[in-house]
RNA sequence: GCGAAAGUGGCGGAAUUGGCAGACGCGCUGGACUUAGAAUCCAGUUCUGGAAACAGAGUAGGGGUUCAAGUCCCCUCUUUCGCACCA
């Protein structure tokens, strides 16, 4: 009943691999195109995004093939990570046991699906052939100076006991597990990113990146201008700098407010009688989740510190309050409250009853500190502001600040949203970081030569709430590389994130004993030509692949400036109108649906349903649908097959011919054009391929008029042979079937994508449509030399026109040529 | 709150530069084949009226520009996503 699928995929992926089709070497005369997909994680399963994902690449790589690039498409596996760890605990074995196995059925997986990979440069993140230039790469950041250990508040998972990166805290929950995120206090490792926050920012080499992706990371960097000025404490004229966007505002500060992590904070209230109370306050916001802590709807609260601050504009003094809504992460940590210009400060200022001074006026209506009811944030005039009044306080920002600049009391500065990668993790499963802590010496990194530091394999994890690898006495006792005298080491593992950040390039040299890739290589690959994964990557790995692009061009390891040109991000697959996950028990099981349909019939389905940036909603019937597809055009070659082959595919070109037969002929080189032209310009596979399908459709409405005219069977032939052509980037294993059953001898793959020829779209009637005042109402077929006179006089002619002009007065005619003839009239 | 994307039949979607709205597919309806079902094939399928020819309405809603608007502009609504006390 359906076609033999089973048996062709299995033929046809192994013709590839014999062939070595899909095996690359920088060795050739073609340019090289690199595609590329962010590899999965080592779930063990490949499930219906992978395909998705997958399969869009594969169109691609075909595709460019059969357009005679070099093409690299590689594949390897995510290995380390926490849901390996927890996933061996569970299941009480080791997870690097647990991880090989997954790679092992996901390999297979792969294959089934028939994508075409360079299996010789397969990678797996956990190998230490891989992590040890982890490793490698960490030190070189040290050397920078790039990496520093710093104690410090940390997003901590209590489920998966780790510390999470700012990005990985969803909506105060761990990206991974769900789980609400605390605050925990502790010594980090630390990747100074914001070194290259300004370099990040800038997206000119970008513009093959969607815009959305681009805006993300924009504001994920949040690059703001501002002033610190510097305020001092009464009592021990010590400094206190508070960052502000708002300098206009300066005059207006009536309070001050840090931080509670703020480290001036313990000295500030030393002093104080509710010393232990104000401590009390503290603590508990610190310890308050950031959920909680950051929610829009929570209430502002602070505590005064008994202690005061002077304005150095007016030298006025000011309380200075410890509050829950200001960060230490940001600009410095304290901020300068100006109530009655900023709506934050207002309800501070209104809970305790602090004093508020307006310092902008409003043009139109006076403002008035009794009859406020919020902070007043648009534009204005200055007042109350010294020799600034009067001045626009947009205006005034500038000013003021260069004003305090030469008075020393504060300068211009830039702020980052953007804060420090925070690499460690207190897990097992990643790569070690290459640190040993000497008594004698304090931090001392890993000498090259010792490299890798192997992650040891006897470890029991889950035993204990800690780290399982301080449990290791022949992994934690080392000598020191410095002074040779005993010492530790570092138990941290590295985020996940930073294993991902450079495979590309690997895959480039994936074999490379002394580098962690050949320069000479890596360059001819890198960069990616086309990227493709998910939007959820946006803010993460695309940052730090970036960031690590960039590092490695200033180790002189890679020459250009970016990892990518272009990056698709694809839609998820959905059901039921939301994402397949275990939890709604939407989810569809792609080896059952291969088994049952075929992988071609999958691929042809994820890339029929939608654009490949869209979401798609997996639909059983329509999984049909495309099965049915491929069957029509199974049988349609399947009957004709004997008959095809024994037709000469030559005629005379200029032979006259049906009208019928030259729209066949049109309809086979339109396809052409429009297949081509949606791969290659918009990427848009879903038109492509309805293309093809409009095309199998016109060929069945087609019946030959004479099985001896030796034309119209050449052109018939035609029509049908550019099916398995054009289909193949999308269903290739069928595609390959027909067209070696169509009597040719060469796969397609190692044949040339089809052009169309030109001539063949022009046509000798053209069909106007004719509307009055904008309205369709008739149609009219002239020949294609009419000039717009003829059209025009044709068209009033029409005898449907002529119903609706009598007595009426024609104001214009417009001719669009080729297309359409409005005619406006009264 | 800020930023972005989107809103088209019963459904997924198409309309690439302002020029025939609904390609292609799913589903549905009727028919053919069949003892029957499945599969396949043929016809139809935006809505309203009509047997049909045809007419009218129609791309979230309202307004505008234009000979012509799904497409451009303004306002409103809804949905999704990202950020969110960032000073």
């Amino acid at each position: 009943m359906d076609y033999p699928f089973k048996s062709i995929e299995k033929k046809w992926q192994k013709i590839w691999e014999d062939k070595r089709i899909f095996y690359v070497s920088e060795s050739s005369e073609k340019p090289k195109y690199y595609i590329l997909s962010m590899f999965p994680y080592a779930s063990g399963v490949l499930h219906m995004g992978h395909i998705s994902n997958y399969s869009i690449s594969d169109a691609l790589v075909r595709y460019k093939i059969m357009n005679g690039y070099n093409v690299l498409q590689p594949m390897g596996y995510d290995a380390f990570g926490l849901p390996a760890e927890n996933y061996a605990i569970e299941n009480n074995s080791h997870p690097r046991i647990t991880t090989e196995n997954n790679a092992k059925i996901m390999d297979e997986q792969f294959k089934q699906v028939g994508f075409g990979y360079d299996w010789n440069r397969k990678i797996s993140t956990c190998e230490p052939e891989y992590y040890k230039w982890n490793q490698w790469f960490f030190l070189k950041m040290y050397e920078k100076g790039l990496v520093y250990r710093k104690k410090s508040y940390v997003n901590w998972c209590p489920d998966c006991r780790t510390v999470l990166a700012n990005e990985q805290v969803e909506d105060g929950k761990c990206w991974r597990c769900g789980t609400e995120v605390s605050q925990k206090e502790m010594e980090q490792w630390f990747i100074k990113i914001t070194n290259y926050a300004e370099e990040l920012l800038d997206q000119s080499q970008l513009q093959y990146w969607p815009e959305r992706v681009k805006i993300m990371q924009k504001n994920w960097i949040g690059k703001s201008y501002g002033t610190e000025i510097f305020f001092k404490m009464v009592d021990s004229g010590e400094r206190i700098d508070v960052f502000t966007t708002r300098a206009d505002t300066i005059f207006g500060c009536t309070y001050i407010v840090l931080a509670p992590e703020h480290p001036l904070v313990h000295k500030l209230i030393q002093n104080n009688s509710y010393k232990g109370k104000i401590e009390k306050f503290i603590h508990r916001v610190i310890n308050e989740s950031k959920i909680v802590r950051s929610a829009e709807d929570n209430v502002k609260e602070g505590i005064f510190t008994g202690q005061y601050a002077i304005n150095p504009v007016n030298n006025e003094n000011v309380p200075i309050y410890i509050a829950n809504y200001v960060l230490m992460e940001y600009g410095t940590g304290a901020i300068m409250a100006v109530p009655a210009h900023d709506q934050r400060d207002f309800e501070f200022a209104k809970k305790y009853n602090l004093p508020m001074k307006i310092v902008i006026q409003n043009k139109d209506r006076s403002l008035d500190l009794k009859t406020m009811t919020s902070a007043y944030v648009e534009e204005g005039v200055l007042v109350n502001s010294a020799q600034f009044d009067g001045m626009n306080n947009i205006k005034a920002i500038k000013s003021i600040s260069e004003w305090m600049e030469s008075e020393k009391i504060g300068k211009m500065t830039i702020s980052y949203r953007l804060r420090d990668w925070g690499i460690s993790r207190q897990r097992y499963w990643g790569t070690p970081i290459p640190i040993i802590r000497c008594p004698k010496c304090g931090d001392v990194p890993v000498p090259e030569k010792d490299l890798p530091v192997e992650l040891p394999f006897n470890v029991e994890v889950g035993k204990t709430r800690q780290n399982p690898l301080k449990s290791v006495p022949e992994f934690v006792h080392t000598t020191c590389p410095k002074c040779g005298g005993y010492a530790e080491r570092e138990t941290d593992t590295m985020d996940t994130f930073f294993d991902s950040s450079w495979y590309y390039v690997r895959y480039a040299d994936p074999h490379n004993h002394n580098m962690p890739f050949d320069s000479k290589k890596a360059n001819y690959w890198v960069p990616v030509d086309q990227y493709i994964g998910g939007i959820e990557h946006a803010t993460m790995h695309l940052l730090y692949v970036r960031f690590f692009h960039k590092f490695m061009r200033d180790l002189g390891m890679v020459n250009s400036d970016e990892p990518c040109i272009r990056l698709l991000t694809q839609g998820m697959v959905t059901k039921d109108g939301a994402k397949m996950s275990k939890s709604k028990g939407n989810v569809v099981d792609p080896q059952y649906i291969i088994d049952q349909y075929g992988a071609d019939t999958v691929r042809v389905f994820m890339l029929f349903s939608s654009p490949p940036d869209k979401d798609k909603e997996w639909k059983d019937e329509s999984v049909k649908g495309a099965s049915r597809f491929l069957n029509r055009v199974w049988r349609l070659i399947d009957e004709q097959k004997d008959f095809l082959k024994s037709v000469h595919q030559d005629y005379d070109k200029n032979a006259n011919i049906s009208s019928e037969l030259k729209k066949l002929r049109y309809s086979t080189h339109f396809t052409i054009k429009k297949v081509t032209e949606d791969i290659e310009e918009r990427m848009q596979f879903n038109t492509a391929i309805a293309a093809i399908m409009q095309h199998l459709n016109n060929i069945q409405s087609y019946y030959i008029i004479d099985e001896n005219d030796s034309t119209e069977i050449a052109i018939y032939k035609e029509a049908i042979e550019i099916i398995p052509y054009l289909l193949v980037p999308f269903a290739p294993h069928i595609s390959e079937e027909l067209w070696q059953m169509l009597g040719h001898k060469k796969i397609l793959l190692e044949t040339e994508w089809p052009k169309y020829e030109p001539e063949f779209l022009k046509t000798e009637e053209i069909t106007y449509v004719i509307q009055i005042n904008g309205k369709l109402r008739s149609k009219i077929t002239v020949s294609a030399d009419s000039d717009e006179d003829l059209v025009k006089e044709k068209a009033l002619a029409n005898y449907k026109i002529q119903k609706y002009i009598t007595g009426k007065e024609i104001i214009k005619i417009i001719v669009v040529p080729n297309k359409l003839v409005n005619i406006v009239s009264k």
